[in-house]
DNA sequence: TTGTAAGCGTTATCAA
DNA sequence: TTGATAACGCTTACAA
């Protein structure tokens, strides 16, 4: 920058102010500046900048499971938004246990990020404050966390459409494949989702059988694990809601390899629901990255900002997975 | 860090190396240090750290498509080990030609990081010299870059098996869905299948066909269009050999909905290929990713580092989406 | 083993 | 509009 200035023929403080766009440099006196920088192919280092500033131009983004789907969708999303105006965005994959200890136990971010985003994880009281402690605004995407922004879709509306659907087409014997709830590790969405179920099973009259209710790790195999087990009661479900897509997918295996009928149904609408013709619950994924980068901006450049909360809308997408339940039982019955 | 050196009665130097853990410290002094940073729940500021040693701890990794599954485990495989180490990734999303450009055009790795990983992407010669001028190592998974490190499969050999997969199954007419070599965009990986694709017919003494061979926008829809085409020639192929197993699903999504049979291979081995039934040529894509870290990671320390080139495995995974020609031919014709 | 002090490359305050 | 100059919070010779 010194190179720049003396080339230039000013000071560095106006080099500095040149290359940052401040308004207070004459035309001039800008031209020259900028001629120089580019003849020297000068950059700004970016680690002086935040030093002598004190911002970091960094978001802090931790997810579970970044190979998932559904994370690596909202990832693109957000790094779409946060790329374009210029910041950084460091991920955070804490999915295991020992990734989450560490996490907390040493908090990275302190003295790092400006923001944070945190997707779809709930946090214990003291993970929260740790949380709390970094003096960053923070936004959720998936589900609230207090004190934080929020993007998210109303999960219990959504899973009661779900269930709806399969009531509306006669079933009363309704199955659920929900992930394993290891404490350590607690998924907020999958908590919803299955008080949904339960609620809106109970409010149509019907018995809530525990048997029904499957619980297994994500993925697959778990799903396909669920399904298996739910055909081998001595009463099996004639319809069964999935958690997620992926949990779908294995129970749609299962049946396939066993040759049984039952109608499922998903949740998030995954890129691959189509070919399987899984009739599932929509949301817009990539979507809800974008529209919580964009709220990360806003917390970070607004002085008084205050957490914001944006609901996104899901649609019932009706494929071929789901059935009247008098069809198949008429046929297989 | 001058409140530390305070409380513990030392200096600020002491500080600093007590909390790296460099040797010459005195195990009573390293105590009350460490008891002091911990009381006053300090901790280093890695931006001004960073500033003094001149070394970024970060690594920039570039991919064309964030959102894709396989990128998704590379970058997941390599955030595994490097954040493990206390390095940070800054993921660069540059598949459309927008991004593509700025990235280019204002090089923000300068300055910013010690490594580059590079993911499936092949650079026009400028970018090439650009992405060396930032003077650190570089690593490339999935194809080479010269003098950079390189984490790769033999897509020849891998694709060659599976035509010849295809060619002990007694077909002749075998066609391929390749994506679409956008000149601006070029992955390097659809080139190498697609030569392997022609070279190993040529070899069986059978004429290649230009109308059998689709160039496609990756993904289901690509696929699912490319299928339906070949589906329309006056003579179709009874196999097909697709770049990826996304593009296969999308070729046997067409089959399924217009009720033909051809026999269809993949590659990659994606999570749901076994779902799907789909034969393919597996890799082990978070494997990769995890190696290039380690790689990078052996770049960054070693003083004299010279590219290393790691060649992966890959396997024929048979499943029912591929049968002897006789077979359907039989049945259908 | 420990301390002193000079950087590292910016930004920001204050005068001019 | 511009220029000195003091932070910013560390690391690292060099000296002790």
């Amino acid at each position: 920058m010194e190179d720049v200035a003396r080339l230039a023929g000013v000071s560095s403080a106006t080099v500095s102010r040149t290359l940052r766009g401040l308004p207070n440099v004459s035309d001039e006196t800008r031209d020259r500046v900028l001629q120089a920088a580019a003849s020297l192919s000068y950059v700004v280092s970016p680690i002086a900048s935040r030093l002598a500033s004190g911002r970091t131009h960094t978001v802090g983004v931790i997810v579970p499971y970044a190979a998932r789907w559904f994370f690596g969708q909202i990832v693109a999303g957000a790094e779409s938004v946060l790329r374009e105006h210029g910041l950084d965005l460091l991920l955070y994959n804490i999915g295991d246990v020992a990734a989450r200890q560490r996490f907390f136990g040493q908090l990275p971010l302190r003295r790092r990020v400006d923001a944070v985003l945190v997707v779809a994880m709930q946090f214990t009281d003291p993970e929260t404050a740790d949380l709390r402690s970094l003096g960053v605004p923070i936004v959720a995407v998936g589900h609230d966390v207090p004190g934080a922004g929020c993007v998210r879709i109303d999960d219990v509306a959504a899973a009661t459409s779900a269930i709806q659907h399969l009531l509306g087409l006669g079933h009363r014997r309704i199955g659920m494949i929900s992930t394993y709830a290891d404490q350590a590790m607690f998924l907020p969405v999958a908590h919803e989702r299955r008080r949904a179920y339960l609620d809106t099973l109970t409010a149509a009259g019907l018995p809530v059988c525990d048997e029904l209710v499957m619980s297994v790790p994500h993925g697959l195999d778990g799903g396909e694990q669920a399904m298996r087990r739910l055909l081998t009661l001595p009463d099996p479900p004639t319809a069964v809601f999935a958690e997620s897509d992926e949990l779908a997918f294995g129970a749609l295996s299962a049946l396939r390899r066993t040759g049984r009928h039952v109608s499922v149904i998903g949740f998030d609408d995954h890129e691959l629901s189509a070919l399987l013709d899984l009739t599932t619950v929509r949301q817009r994924v990539f979507e809800q990255g974008v529209l919580a980068a964009g709220m990360l901006r806003r917390a970070m450049t607004v002085s008084d900002w205050t957490p914001e909360e944006l609901l996104m809308p899901t649609t019932l997408v009706l494929r071929a997975s789901t059935w009247p339940v008098a069809v198949r039982t008429a046929s297989t019955g």
